[in-house]
DNA sequence: GAGTTTGAAACT
DNA sequence: CAGTTTCAAACTC
């Protein structure tokens, strides 16, 4: 095992009382990382082995990253002396203090749950063995090494690895990590890292999605004295050290969007049902690529701009002078340069209100909505959706979920349909079969072809749950039986799944592997769509499938975790316990005697309460659903984790 | 940019 | 839960 070369080791362990041979030490480099893989495969398959515990391993990382370093439970081995227990203390304590010079990429603590103790201070040992040489080639070292090195220390050595930036995170943060999954052809590495970024970073995994995804470009606004890497460190430090428990979601997507937008950042607050509220400003449309050069168009703006603004919103409701500042440009802003200038394209992406009565503070308001504060974009008026009103804000959350606990979650939920075929099926009038606006329209006029219509400005087909009239929606009509149908078989073979033998909560656990599309199936960033604002289009689309692809692929080693949800992100690790806690309400499919309203669909698929699909997927425990998992819904990163049996 | 239309959200 | 009102986005001119 190669020891943690990003921090400049001058500490020296003691060697003596942990046998060496503990951990393989294996000097070249190429055969490093041999063993290294290999050793991470098979603490995979511990981890697999372990059972359902270890699905929600991720779960457990936050709170026991977020109470600080001390409290690792790497450091709890009983096998490894005291001294070496000290020894990686101290050098977590250096590390926090020291301004690394690392270029190399965060690696951080990847290293599974249940990982032995000798395992994890093998690295340790190592570094101990490897002492002189590292301290001359420490940096060198981690070029080669960083990559598959399994890091043994807790935040602090992570801060320290995040390109050398000056780190400010406080003690027992959760530092964020930039987790760049670059989908290289280290794809474990990628794996590793994602898991580790929702796992240490505190941040519900839930941006496990963008951490990997997203990292080189979320920022915070630029001081000037941050880099990309520093922004997202703080805006992820904001997110864990305030809620270090915070739980997952509905609201999921949000926080994947957070991670990926530069100007609206999370907030530390964690929601009544554990979701995030974030603030973001560009990044919600429906459909934003995710190309690398989109985002650094946007930060370019941003950069010209909202500085001002994302402080504040990012510097959580301590900073008073941007709120009522920021609040007041706001509504001095032009009223419209929002709109009219997103029409032409991509900035349609942003999400900005235009509210005069409602505050900001309804449903009415697509920035509360969505989920995230507004932005200098909007041109709302009397606004209090802003992090200097958080509390407000949360309480008014609070008390809209309280009637309809999915009241935030998105509108419209896509099932495993590549986002890529929305644009084709548009031309052809026909809808992806597993999209659907989670309630249903309820248009008299507009026949369904018009952005008042959801189902329509969100690009998916109306569908049994709607209650339309003169439906027709040219992604798909709700009376175009054969989509349902189709739906239905997919949900068909779902229940077949569920109904195997032993059915309950494990057994859905154990569904998402099991189902077909458990490791196929596309992982839609949340982000893109709960901004269900316009059609997709194909193009970008094409960009999120890949990235979707990409991401799942990092997916799939790691400890079950959770939504988008990216989100997204959808930490798998976080999900399955907030829909159980939080959700729960919804599990009950409320329908309407007439069948016209529905209650807040499930995760998942969408099923309309007259599918007779919906009932199982509802009355189930979401969490574990296979389909469930292995769909997004808008924001809802459904974790699908896959666990090899 | 002002005014109208529309349908979701909120209210009764 | 149905009907009504409020609201803000979408749309039209």
């Amino acid at each position: 095992m190669a020891p943690s070369y990003g921090i400049k080791a001058d500490l020296k362990f003691n060697t003596e009382l942990v046998p060496i041979e503990v951990v393989p030490f294996v000097p070249d480099g190429v055969e490093r990382r041999k063993v290294l893989f290999e050793t991470e495969i098979d603490l995979q398959e511990k981890s697999q082995a372990e059972g359902s515990e270890e699905e929600v391993a991720g779960c457990g990382w936050e709170d026991l990253i977020s109470d600080g370093v001390d409290e690792m439970p790497i450091f709890d081995s009983s096998t490894v002396s005291e001294t070496c227990k000290g020894q990686i203390e101290n050098l977590v304590a250096k590390a926090n203090k020291q301004t690394s010079s690392i270029s190399g990429r965060v690696d951080v603590i990847d290293i599974p749950r249940n990982m032995q103790p000798d395992i994890a201070y093998g690295s340790c040992l190592q570094k101990a063995a490897e002492g002189p040489a590292l301290d001359n080639n420490g940096e060198a070292g981690e070029q080669h090494g960083v990559d598959h090195t399994p890091q043994i220390l807790s935040g602090a050595s992570q801060k320290q690895a995040v390109n050398g930036q000056t780190q400010k995170i406080g003690e027992g943060n959760n530092a964020c990590i930039s987790l760049d999954c670059e989908v290289d052809s280290q794809i474990h590495r990628g794996m590793r890292r994602r898991c580790l970024v929702f796992e240490v970073s505190g941040v519900s995994g839930k941006d496990s999605n963008n951490n990997s995804t997203f990292h080189p470009s979320v920022s915070l606004p630029s001081t000037g004295k941050f880099t990309s890497d520093d922004r997202h460190l703080k805006l992820s430090r904001t997110g864990s050290s305030l809620s270090p428990h915070m739980l997952p979601g509905i609201g999921l997507h949000l926080n994947t969007l957070a991670a990926i937008s530069k100007n609206r950042m999370v907030t530390p607050e964690t929601l009544s049902s554990g979701r995030r509220l974030i603030s973001m400003p560009c990044t919600i449309s429906p459909f934003p690529p995710l190309t690398a050069s989109s985002f650094d168009a946007e930060k370019d703006q941003f950069n010209g701009t909202d500085v001002q603004d994302l402080e504040g919103v990012h510097s959580d409701s301590s900073e008073v002078p941007t709120g009522g500042l920021g609040e007041d440009l706001n509504h001095m802003s032009p009223k419209k340069k929002k709109r009219k200038s997103d029409n032409g394209g991509e900035s349609e992406a942003c999400k900005r209100c235009n509210c005069k009565k409602s505050k900001c503070l309804k449903l009415y308001c697509e920035c509360f909505a969505a989920g995230v504060y507004c932005v200098e974009p909007c041109s709302c008026q009397g606004c209090f959706n802003k992090p200097v009103h958080e509390e407000t804000v949360l309480a008014t959350r609070k008390q809209i979920e309280s009637r309809n606990p999915l009241a935030f979650a998105p509108k419209v939920i896509r099932a495993s349909e590549p986002l890529q075929d929305v644009g084709i099926q548009e031309e052809t009038n026909k809808t992806p079969a597993s999209a659907r606006h989670k309630r249903g329209c309820n248009c008299k006029k507009s026949s369904c072809l018009k952005k008042y219509c959801e189902c329509y400005q969100a690009g998916v087909g109306c569908s049994a749950s709607c209650r339309c009239e003169a439906c027709k929606n040219a992604f798909g009509r709700k009376d175009a039986g054969d989509e349902i149908e189709h739906v239905e078989e997919e949900m068909d073979d779902c229940e077949k799944q569920m109904d195997k033998p032993d059915d309950g909560q494990q057994n859905a656990v154990t569904h998402d592997n099991e189902h077909p599309f458990a490791g196929n199936i596309l992982l839609v960033t949340p982000c893109f769509q709960i901004c269900s604002g316009k059609p997709p289009r194909s193009s970008t689309s094409s960009i999120r499938y890949q990235t979707s692809r990409m991401l799942k692929k990092c997916d799939i080693p790691l400890p079950r975790s959770k939504i988008e949800k990216s989100f997204k992100a959808v930490p798998d690790d976080d999900t399955p316990e907030i829909l159980r806690n939080d959700s729960s309400p919804s599990t009950g499919v409320k329908t309407s005697p007439n069948g016209k309203r529905v209650s807040p669909p499930h995760i998942g698929l969408d099923m309309s309460p007259n599918r007779k699909g919906g009932r199982k997927l509802i009355l189930k425990s979401i969490p574990s659903f296979p389909s469930l998992s292995s769909t997004v819904a808008d924001g809802y990163t459904v974790n699908y984790s896959v666990h090899p049996h």
